[in-house]
DNA sequence: TCTTGCATGTAAGTAGTTACATGATTCC
DNA sequence: GGAATCATGTAACTACTTACATGCAAGA
């Protein structure tokens, strides 16, 4: 269960509310981490039950008011005990890969389409990532090393794409063949 | 749900006991699914009772008996419906990137300790899949043929961890400095 | 007028994990 | 004597998804 360390995390860089919560989920951080807004919203309360954070009442104008979150002291103190004991490694479920080890019993043509389609929405993604490392390395230096970090999990999710995407292409042109 | 059709596409290739499933994920596929025995032989008995798949009791010496299971036409029927349908894109969860994220709550050491552990066992599964994929590429050509969409889903399992292992020696050096 | 964005939630169901449970054989 | 491999299962719990639910504002 670290959805539950993924939002203090995210909290412990800056306060905010669900919904900015899922936002980051969505974009910036979804190359590790994802999640929809119902168990978000499930996981805040449980999270401001337990006093690891505790939340403001924000009213806005012409928008629904919203709920700003922010990591307690006791929140810090879980986060950095969580953070010191080493966590398991990833588990991997691919469906598309399982569909490609049975692909024999499909065509190729329907094979080659959903590769595609997954591929735009990678090369979607990476560029995105790439636009992100670019803001990030053009911060005057002070900034960077204190991005360093965040900026080295960003390099994880190009690399990955960048992979997935070499691989996508190398697995078309075998199909097509 | 995807267990269930990753299971169908390996009995679909051989017929074999929950306990051979385990040790496919638990190895040879488990670059792209991963399963808990209680949660296989869970599965199975769902399956077999929806007839996608029957079982047949074997009985063994010197060993426990046990059940091989192999799939039934109602099986490879839904398995191509499945397969001609789209699959979503993955959704990642990594925690390890999670408290990379938050790593100013730790210290470098610390950091770097985790990082050289998880580099570790992925050395060891990329060295592995290269073996895997040595004796594809020494198989004469028409079984290649045979078991050229498996060897794609490999393919994926190499270029991901060849990715991860450049990602991790790059940000093991970052960190350093 | 219709879709997108903002903003929050509950309820029911599915998927996956952890703990508990057994028992023989083989290898160190 | 103890760990690893073979072989299968149940029960309780946690994590996650899907469906249901509301409502205003802005822009196309």
């Amino acid at each position: 269960m670290s959805l539950k360390h993924a939002i203090l995390v995210l909290l412990e860089t800056e306060p905010g509310s669900g919904y900015d919560l899922l936002k980051q989920f969505n974009s910036s951080v979804g190359y590790f981490w994802n999640a929809k807004h119902q168990q978000i919203y499930q996981q805040l309360k449980v999270l401001s039950e337990q006093e690891l954070i505790t939340f403001a009442i924000e009213k806005q104008e012409n928008r629904p008011d919203k709920k700003v979150y922010k990591i307690t002291n006791n929140g810090i103190n879980e986060l950095k005990t969580w953070i010191s004991c080493p966590v398991k490694p990833n588990k991997v479920n691919d469906a598309l890969l399982v569909k490609l080890y049975g692909g024999h019993l499909t065509n190729k043509e329907n094979l080659i389409t959903e590769l595609q389609q997954h591929l735009d929405s990678h090369l979607k993604t990476q560029a995105y990532l790439k636009q992100v490392e670019q803001t990030f390395l053009n911060l005057p230096s002070d900034k960077k090393k204190k991005y360093q970090l965040p900026y080295l999990t960003l390099r994880r999710g190009i690399l990955g794409e960048e992979a997935w995407i070499m691989w996508a292409n190398e697995s078309i042109e075998a199909i097509k063949k």
